[in-house]
RNA sequence: GGGCCUGUAGCUCAGCUUGGUAGAGCAUCGGACUUUUAAUCCGAGUGUCCAGGGUUCGAAUCCCUGCGGGCCCA
């Protein structure tokens, strides 16, 4: 600490023994609240309709955080911030002829409880009279400003708290977020699905392409690994005969941060036996279209200056064309790296940091496609190289049956009919074995043994799905950094 | 990994171009004020100017290195 803030804590900590001195427990166990700031302010809404002029109510009880004081000598205002919002309490001398001076011993930051009746000053602002107050915790740190509130983006988001006192949008946001989480499982629930729970440690990092978390288990001498998916266990259940399941949960992966990632980030996957791909993206455009009717009450939202409508049904668009019709190339002609590299060189791309044709056809997508993709659609049937864990086309055998979801140039989802062939998925996991082996740092995914064992007992044919929670948080809150809708988001 | 920007009081920021020894508002402390709400009025001073090194008689200011943060690119 600086001597300066020494000496504000040391101001604090001098009327903390004040209180004491005087019997008061600076620190109660509990407080009768009987209203919420919101609560107060409908009661003496109803109070006002069958008495109009100097409506009073019944003492209430209110309880907050002192987030502004204003003293003016033998009368004193202060503003409490609780879960709702924000409730102006109001103190006399009069009218609290022995606990008035007590005031000084409070600070802003201080938790507080009042009770007295509820009027409308001459200025028109409900208020609680008080009657008496209690001290629920007296604080020593000074709190952010008032007028600018709290800016510094390190502070708001290592001291999450003070950006919650201090800042409404943090709070609407965090809130909001909530509510699509709880929309999406009611969805899910509603139309049969189960939510489970399978394991975050896990002893080999398949599912995905990512990087995974190392860790490891001291009794048994083992490296474990973070979850990067929660797929193959989820599909591990279809084959037990759950036909409907999904989770909520946290995905770990070991990148970069940027704008649109953490390293730990919450998807929701769902797998639906006897569906497709076809099914699954029905299910999505409505999933969504209901979390933005149940936490918006409207499909439109404004998303950095543009205008986005979830409303169904969203675009079907195929993948070989609108690559085709962004950059010329027709993935087909060019099945090996060098062609591929060579096209996409012809015009313009970086292909440097590429190694892999799974790696180049990534780059050509999010280079080229990603971004014109503005209003809700979905991109249908990707080359089977980049997707192992999906079925092939029954009438093309080099595309598979996936779609990805993409809104304001960002991928919110990925889906695919599911591979449900043990020997084609074993032959598909070791050619991933072995493109890692021949590119070293290209990501490509793991062979799971235990995963293959399972669905060569039979998995049948599955519509599976994973959703960033993340992503559509940040799309219905309108902010364009990851940060923001995380909140204890990673801080280098 | 590369480029650009940035770090000054508890908070929000000015001062840096042109080097002369630290400023404002809020918060804090003392005083006035019984319906204020960015309350107002009078008075007080907060500080490792991110850290280390260099240039200079003299560095918050100029230079170098490092650290933290932001944005763009890979």
């Amino acid at each position: 600490m600086t001597q300066s803030e020494n000496e504000l804590f040391q101001v604090r900590l001098d009327k903390l023994e004040r209180i004491r001195q005087r019997g008061v427990d600076p620190y109660p166990h509990n407080y009768d609240r009987t209203h919420t700031s919101a609560q107060a302010e409908a009661l003496f809404a109803q109070a006002e309709t069958s008495q109009p002029d100097n409506a009073r109510t019944e003492p209430v009880s209110v309880a907050g955080r002192i987030v502004a004081f204003r003293g003016m000598g033998r009368a004193s205002f202060a503003d409490l911030l609780d879960g709702d919002g924000r409730i102006q309490v109001m103190f006399r001398r009069n009218a609290l002829p022995d606990a008035y001076e007590t005031l000084d011993d409070l600070d802003i930051g201080d938790w507080l409880g009042v009770r007295g009746p509820l009027f409308r000053t001459r200025t028109g602002q409900v208020t609680v009279e008080a009657q008496e107050f209690t001290l629920l915790c007296k604080s020593l740190r000074p709190l952010p400003e008032k007028w600018h509130g709290l800016q510094d983006v390190e502070i708001r988001f290592r001291q999450r708290y003070l950006d919650l006192i201090a800042n409404p949008e943090a709070r609407r946001v965090a809130v909001m977020r909530s509510h699509i989480v709880s929309a999406v499982r009611r969805f899910m629930e509603y139309r049969g699905y189960i939510e489970v729970e399978t394991p975050t440690l896990v002893p080999i990092a398949a599912g995905g392409m990512a990087h995974p978390f190392i860790t490891h288990h001291n009794m048994l001498g083992r490296d474990l690994y973070l979850r990067i998916a929660t797929e193959l266990h989820l599909k591990r259940l279809i084959v037990g005969g759950l036909e409907r399941v999904f989770e909520v949960g946290k995905i770990f992966r070991n990148e970069g941060l940027d704008l649109t990632h953490n390293p730990e980030f919450t998807s929701m996957e769902s797998y639906e036996a006897f569906a497709d791909y076809n099914d699954v993206m029905e299910m999505v455009e409505q999933m969504v279209y209901s979390a933005a009717m149940n936490v918006l009450g409207t499909p439109v939202v404004e998303y950095d200056g543009e205008t986005i409508d979830f409303t169904p049904p969203w675009p079907r668009l195929s993948l070989l064309e609108q690559i085709r019709e962004r950059s010329g190339i027709d993935f087909l002609d060019h099945p090996d790296i060098e062609s591929m590299k060579t096209a996409m060189a012809d015009i313009g791309i970086d292909v440097s940091q590429q190694l892999s044709w799974p790696g180049l056809m990534d780059k050509l997508i999010s280079s080229r496609v990603e971004e014109t993709l503005r209003q809700p659609c979905f991109l249908v049937d990707y080359p089977v190289e980049m997707s192992p864990l999906a079925k092939k086309k029954a009438d093309d055998q080099r595309l598979v049956e996936r779609f990805e979801g993409f809104v304001a140039g960002m991928e919110i989802c990925n889906a695919f009919t599911e591979l449900n062939d043990p020997v084609d998925q074993r032959r598909r996991f070791e050619e991933q074995e072995a493109l890692r082996t021949q590119f070293a740092g290209e990501e490509t995914d793991r062979l799971d043994e235990d995963f293959l064992i399972a669905i060569e007992h039979g998995m049948p044919p599955t519509g599976g799905l994973g959703i960033g929670i993340d992503r559509l948080a940040m799309l219905f809150s309108g902010h364009k950094t990851i940060r923001e809708v995380v909140l204890f988001p990673q801080m280098r």
